[in-house]
RNA sequence: UCCCCAGUAGCUCAGUUGGUUAGAGCGGUGGACUGUUAAUCCAUGUGUCGUAGGUUCGAAUCCUACCUGGGGAGCCA
């Protein structure tokens, strides 16, 4: 006797005949008067439930297997057989029956086994992971997460650890949480009258970073290829099906290189980060492509099998103002593009991811480099279709002078950058980067259509629920 | 934050020219049948109609505010 998860027995790796010990949760179970129960467990290992045939015969039967519901924990003992029935190749041909436990009044068990709705699921975040959606959506995104660590360790990335507490108000990159232990019902106050940050845990003010690159970039001007892959905090009032509070983040930074090489390293890390949810998941896509969306396979491996179109924002701009399509927003250069331009990019002229390149300097950030016509930057951004931007980057700016045109510019403070700007003052070399969203990759892969059910416990405004 | 839509049974929804006892399917429960598997068949219970005000003889239905959710926009990844 072993213990054996279901995904072990269901593809073979137990041999018929074998007596194991599978644990789990009943997912259903149906009685049949020939004298036999059938009740599908699952554990997670993978998306089918095992079907374990128990046989009335067992000491508990009356008494306890056939009082099982939707969500009871069990351990099962049996021998694994070929199955009578369709549906499955093996099943467990029960001996021994233990109930961990039953579930409390059936009748309101949030799970039970029915179509529910996303934003029902998503009010019991803490039971959710028990259905067939949640589950396998969750071993999607697992499946992505080693996969996008294994390219970066496979081409000599250092996975490098950002702070997620910063003093710096200075990233740019959106609004920020706040991270203070001052007693909010009694704040210290300066001569001024202004709160006094002196006072706080760190002698200044702090909040959670919204974007690792700027300390990354410092790993990667002396390590050379580096990556951060880690939480990052957002308190934009954003309420739509496409942001977070809190979310994820792969910032590669790649020391000596230049736009087109990290284009080239998105492109890689997608494909790479894609094949592998084919090869090791099938069985969830399966389930993607049949009950949520029907496009998503033939998607994906038009994705995996295609160069990804690259495109200049001043050519796009033109593709947009001579196309047939009437937009709500008039397209002209020197303005950011509206969604609407960027789902008729990649969703009706391209039909597949597009890099989007070389961006107006005046609506991207001071620290993306200045191209030669002086009027644009080394930016970079794929734009997916169903989902908008996935990624954006950048050549960063290495040259001091240029830099600091661009902070006074922007009318910035140079102090607060004096770190930055050291890393230009001591050895510069070019260097890029860029950030991925993983939730929104993890949206894209499994077809989902809203970011909140794709991480475990999503955070967005007016709602931080478990 | 802005625009639009929605909130009725455990879940998904129907129900308004304002009218008396608010319905269905699914789920649950009991039974029948069955190597079953989105099982099928019979029976069965369930409601502060999102919250608070207002109009009215009378409000699930009309009005106002608020809350929550969805779609879109902005911000961005």
């Amino acid at each position: 006797m072993s213990f054996a998860t279901v995904d072990d027995v269901l593809s073979g790796k137990t041999a018929v005949g074998e007596q194991v010990t599978v644990r789990g949760w009943v997912r259903t179970r149906r009685d049949s008067k020939a004298g036999i129960s059938f009740i599908n467990v699952h554990d997670g290992s993978c998306f089918d439930p095992v079907q374990v045939v128990v046989p009335n015969e067992l000491d508990n039967y009356e008494s306890e297997v056939l009082r099982l519901t939707t969500g009871a924990s069990v351990a099962v003992t049996g021998v694994v057989a070929e199955s009578a029935g369709k549906g499955q190749s093996f099943e467990i041909q029960a001996e021994k029956v233990h109930v961990y436990g039953f579930v409390d009044d059936p009748d309101t068990y949030p799970m039970s086994p029915k179509p529910h709705s996303m934003e029902y699921l998503r009010e019991f975040a803490h039971l959710r992971a028990r259905t067939n959606v949640t589950g396998a959506v969750m071993r999607v995104r697992n499946c992505l997460s080693q996969a996008l660590h294994r390219f970066f360790h496979e081409r000599g990335y250092l996975w490098v650890a950002t702070p997620i507490i910063t003093a710096s108000d200075a990233e740019g990159a959106g609004e920020l949480f706040r991270v203070s232990t001052l007693d909010m019902m009694n704040l210290p106050r300066t001569e001024q009258g202004d709160v006094d940050f002196s006072k706080d845990f760190f002698g200044k003010e702090a909040f959670l970073t919204v974007s690792g690159q700027l300390n990354v970039e410092t790993y990667a001007c002396a390590l050379s290829k580096v990556y951060t892959f880690g939480p990052t905090f957002r308190a934009e009032n954003s309420n739509t099906s496409r942001h977070l509070a809190e979310f994820w983040m792969v910032e590669p930074e790649v020391a000596f290189a230049d736009l087109n090489d990290i284009a080239y390293l998105a492109e890689d890390m997608l494909k790479y980060a894609i094949n592998a949810v084919l090869e090791e998941r099938a069985d969830d896509m399966a389930f993607f492509q049949q009950r949520i969306d029907k496009g998503v396979l033939d998607r994906l491996n038009h994705v995996v099998s295609n160069k990804f179109v690259h495109m200049d924002y001043t050519d796009a701009v033109e593709i947009l103002q001579n196309c047939d399509q009437q937009f709500n927003y008039p397209v002209s250069w020197g303005t950011d593009l509206q969604s609407e331009h960027e789902r008729y990019l990649a969703e009706v002229h391209v039909g597949a991811p597009v890099v989007l390149k070389n961006y107006p300097k005046d609506i991207k950030a001071f620290y993306m480099r200045q191209n030669d016509d002086g009027k644009t930057v080394a930016a970079m951004d794929i734009l997916a279709p169903g989902i908008g931007e996935i990624i954006g980057g950048s050549a960063r700016e290495e040259r001091l002078e240029r830099l600091d045109s661009r902070i006074v510019e922007m009318g910035l403070n140079a102090d607060d950058y004096s770190w930055y700007r050291d890393l230009r003052r001591y050895g510069t070399v070019p260097h890029a980067g860029f950030g991925l969203g993983f939730e929104r990759l993890v949206t894209y892969v499994t077809g989902m259509t809203n970011i909140r059910d794709v991480i475990p416990f999503p955070r967005a405004p007016k709602s931080a629920e478990f």
